[in-house]
DNA sequence: GTCTATAGTCGGATAGAC
DNA sequence: GTCTATCCGACTATAGAC
């Protein structure tokens, strides 16, 4: 239990979650490990080092969570669900909330921007194939692309995790989860429309994409 | 043009979209705007309170502008499409990448909590009421709160920022836009079907609501 | 109001004892 | 490997000349 580089990593993890980026340092990360400094430049040779090796470390095991748990979900509003849960989770292991200050200090230092970049592909490539999974085969599989889908969930993630609850009363996270399982529902509810109402939405949506006024976009 | 204030708000702007919150000092807004550094004190008596009220200008003028373009939007078709505009136009202005940017700055520093919320709801406010207009009194009024909805997109919103586009092929807006546009004709197209399916949705999405298992949540 | 100069603190990173 | 001590640059904020 007494291995250096893994407690300066955990030390990071929770600096970065509790301080933000702009007040994780080299002497407040070495505090919270309870550490000399200097062990962080012998170990990780700069603190940006010991960043981008903690938040890919605790990027992998969580994909791996994520992974396993997704597995298990069957439907649109069992995901919402899941979502919720995860959030909870993210509380404590915070590889969210790492992410989102990792992004924040890729802008002052964009030397990170490409690692944090491929930790984020990796949560978004597991919610894709989830969604994959349950759309494809659906009337809506063309019509809500699943990687793109991926990509909207996963961004809302991210500013989840920075916006603050100042008030005790309104919970912002009841609200985005409420919304997130509010569309699941509806989305389910629509895949389980009647053949005649799926034929008449297909055909609708037919004819957007060919007129262009939405779908695959750009 | 030489309004001391105004150049010092216009240059934390730009800095803090350009080099973000932990490369934002009371010397890189100063010489941004090329001006002494000691002026931020005198003017704002401290660098936190300059970031605040640049922020706060921001948000008041872009909110105004938002304002303006969202009262001509007659579908979440079109509200995407805008959505997709103004971020084009937040790369200049940068409202909501300052957003980020402070959110994550209020980790550090919590007493930009407060304010930088209000800017956020002040945002959020405006998508809420032009989703309130499109959706209210159609189907899917209660099956989809306006408000918990804007939550959920201003998120987005605020974590789209952040996301950096590291390769230049693989373009993570035109993604997440496009996943806007999807989910809008999506539901338009379902408001727009006939009576008949109309029914099926209203009475499925009444019996989910009543067995709890999603809708308006927690 | 704006400047230069400076005090005092905290940052990353290294050297050397053990 | 880990510590203490230290260098030096950047930081916030203030003082004082103009």
């Amino acid at each position: 239990m007494s291995d250096t580089p893994e407690r300066l990593r955990d030390a990071a993890v929770h600096t970065l979650v509790a301080r933000g980026i702009a007040g994780t340092s080299a002497r407040t990360i070495a505090d919270a490990a309870g550490i000399s400094q200097g062990l962080i430049f012998y170990h990780f040779g700069s603190v940006m080092g010991l960043l981008e090796a903690a938040a890919d470390e605790v990027s992998v095991e969580r994909a791996a969570v994520y992974r396993e748990r997704l597995a298990g979900v069957t439907s649109l509003t069992e995901l919402a669900e899941l979502a919720r849960q995860l959030h909870h989770e993210e509380r404590e292991q915070g590889s969210v909330a790492v992410m989102a200050q990792m992004l924040a200090g890729a802008h002052t230092h964009p030397e990170l921007a490409a690692g944090t970049r491929a930790n984020y592909d990796r949560l978004a490539d597991e919610v894709a194939q989830t969604l994959d999974r349950l759309l494809s085969g659906t009337a809506l599989a063309s019509a809500l692309p699943a990687e793109h889908l991926a990509h909207a969930v996963s961004a809302a993630f991210i500013g989840i995790e920075l916006i603050p609850d100042v008030d005790e009363a309104d919970d912002v996270y009841a609200d985005l989860f409420g919304t997130l399982s509010d569309l699941a529902v509806l989305v389910d509810s629509v895949l389980d429309l009647g053949p005649t109402a799926t034929a008449a939405l297909r055909r609708r949506l037919a004819r957007l994409e060919r007129d262009g006024s939405g779908g695959q976009s750009v």
